[in-house]
DNA sequence: CCTAAACTGAGAGTGACTTGCAGATGGATG
DNA sequence: CATCCATCTGCAAGTCACTCTCAGTTTAGG
């Protein structure tokens, strides 16, 4: 039932802050030296010194420098949003409800980071990350789509759809230009009527 | 002893044939080492020495280590596989027909690369061009889709019917282990008719 | 032949990423 | 408050993919 109200309350001490902050500072820095001087020529060194740590300190952080701009874990908001969605639903709708749920509603945050959309898609090593993360979420979205229509996670109806629904939306992200803004959403709604009505042309 | 016939016979000098032959014995030494000691475990030096020239050779043959395993080029044979389907055909059915015609010839001959196909599935980086590899596809079969029903080639219905199609490609093809075997086909084809039904579930 | 173009090896250099080590710092304990 | 421990950090040295330059060699073609 109810439990005492101050057991978590000094959960978060001064280190945990320091790291964040050094985390935050890190992906501030790298971002904005990538955007004045691009992505290849702007050296982990130089990140780190702007960020006034040590170059071996920057990789405590992030595994890779491509995880400075990739840092987004997207997918268990999606998840979540799929599994709230009206049991009456067809699986098609309810993803496609999921899109509008959670895009709609980060949309104008992700618009706002127009520049960090724009390096995902030129830089060739991040679009591939970024591709890896969009197939990534077939595996997921197989698992929470078979529960909910009552089949096992690899079923091939259901792996096809969600591969259909994956494919979709990378076409929709490459055509918009890497934004996964309003246009995004908006187009990806428009998507799925095609995908219902069996890809008429 | 030299005739008119012969003119454009010696079109491949002597030149070319050792080009071939350096880049497939590196190909080929290359995929033996990696077999032998694992992908990230293998260096140049080791594939270049092996094969018996410089490690900047090495580079001139193929822009980067990945591209030693993923020396492919289907895509040149699958936009004229679909340019040839007849003109009665929808374009899901005519995709169909071309994966259908590519992949069953080739079918025996890329089976027996089933060690080329494994590590492709399971070292990240190589997953990830071979990612990238398929989407590209999406841009270079929205042209030859368009022109067959004399739409724009960024059409959005045309850019929305590859992306599903690719995108069921891949979930299939992650499916089957990263195969593109006979097992793969007969996935694809079975895909393609809850494509055109609208993905029932 | 003879010359221009293409191919090659050698070597130096850059930058991402790893690893091992010693010192500093925050947090919990008695 | 003193102490101990886990963690964080900088430093140093090393590996490897990849680039670039330079000089020597081979081939193609006139």
């Amino acid at each position: 039932m109810s439990s005492l109200l101050e057991a978590d309350r000094p959960r978060v001490g001064l280190r945990e802050r320091k790291k964040l902050k050094t985390r935050a500072a890190l992906q501030d820095v790298a971002l904005r030296l990538f955007r004045e001087q691009g992505y290849a020529e702007t050296t982990v060194e130089q990140i780190a010194e702007a960020a006034e740590v040590s170059a071996s300190t920057f990789f405590r952080y992030f595994p890779t420098k491509e995880d400075v701009v990739l840092y987004d874990a997207l997918d268990p908001l999606l998840i979540e949003a799929f599994r709230a969605q009206p049991a009456e639903l067809s699986p098609l709708q309810a993803l496609r409800a999921t899109m509008r749920d959670v895009f709609g509603a980060a949309a104008p945050e992700i618009e706002a980071q127009a520049e960090r959309a724009a390096l995902l898609l030129a830089v060739p090593e991040l679009r591939m990350r970024m591709l890896n993360e969009f197939v990534l979420t077939i595996d997921a979205f197989s698992v929470v789509v078979a529960e909910r229509v009552g089949r096992a996670p690899d079923d091939f109806a259901v792996r096809t759809l969600v591969g259909a629904v994956i494919g979709v939306g990378i076409a929709v992200w490459l055509a918009e230009g890497g934004s996964l803004g309003a246009g995004y959403i908006a187009a990806y709604d428009r998507a799925f009527e095609l995908l219902e009505a069996g890809l008429p042309l």
